[in-house]
DNA sequence: ACTTATGCATAAGAAAATTATGTATATATT
DNA sequence: AATATATACATAATTTTCTTATGCATAAGT
């Protein structure tokens, strides 16, 4: 995640709606679908997704599968049920942070 | 800045942003205009605004003026000219970030 | 043969916050 | 009079979250 101070604290909150997204993705393929959707804009780097994938674990929010596909082994990760619910509060937490940071942005359009 | 995870690396163009406005303001002016126009959403703390006001003083995007006021003092914070221009960029760079997170968060919208 | 892409992982360091603590004056409450 | 709350600034210790660098391994392109 480079190009920018700001996008500190979303990481997580990127990984789990993707995941409710696409039902399962193992980590490159996550950061190649940041880059996609985001034109280039936005690269999570494996420095940050990698531990935080792990963390997001051990919260038992995520479920682990390994598959061999092409000779070579992916991680693939997926919603638990408990991180599905999880999803929704985060969702909705970055939903305000935008509404709140658009108040300060633009004044006129909050009052009232 | 408590109550969120979301709110880090924002500080410093809410600082920035609200002294475009006010033309001067003193620290914990700052905490309580935050706490009022977020309708109590985002509480800024001490332990991050103090340091990251005296850093903005370093990198010269700020200018201080001390002032007494009721026996008290308070240091009055204005933006440089330096300032006023980053200022614009740290808000560019904010929309930016914004709109890029509602690509994630709302992707049916982001397609064309 | 060499580079780029795919795929995972961790360690060192930096940045930016939280939490806790300290100092001091003014005002409101009991 | 004593106590709590509000105002006002500051810093230290710790935690969180990132960047940068490094390591390993296989596959595909040049």
């Amino acid at each position: 995640m480079s190009n920018s101070k700001l996008y500190k604290g979303s990481l997580n909150t990127i990984i789990l709606k993707l995941l409710e997204e696409s039902d399962k993705m193992y980590g490159y393929e996550i950061t190649q679908k940041v880059k996609e959707i985001t034109k280039g804009e936005l690269n999570i780097t494996e420095g940050a997704l990698y531990p935080a994938l792990h963390k997001l674990e051990a919260e038992g929010l995520l479920d682990v599968e390994m598959l061999k596909v092409d000779n070579r082994l992916r991680k693939y990760y997926k919603l638990t049920e408990k991180g599905t619910k999880e999803t929704a509060n985060r969702l909705t937490e970055l939903e305000e942070y935008i509404r709140t940071m658009q108040t300060i942005i633009n004044p006129k359009w909050s009052i009232q």
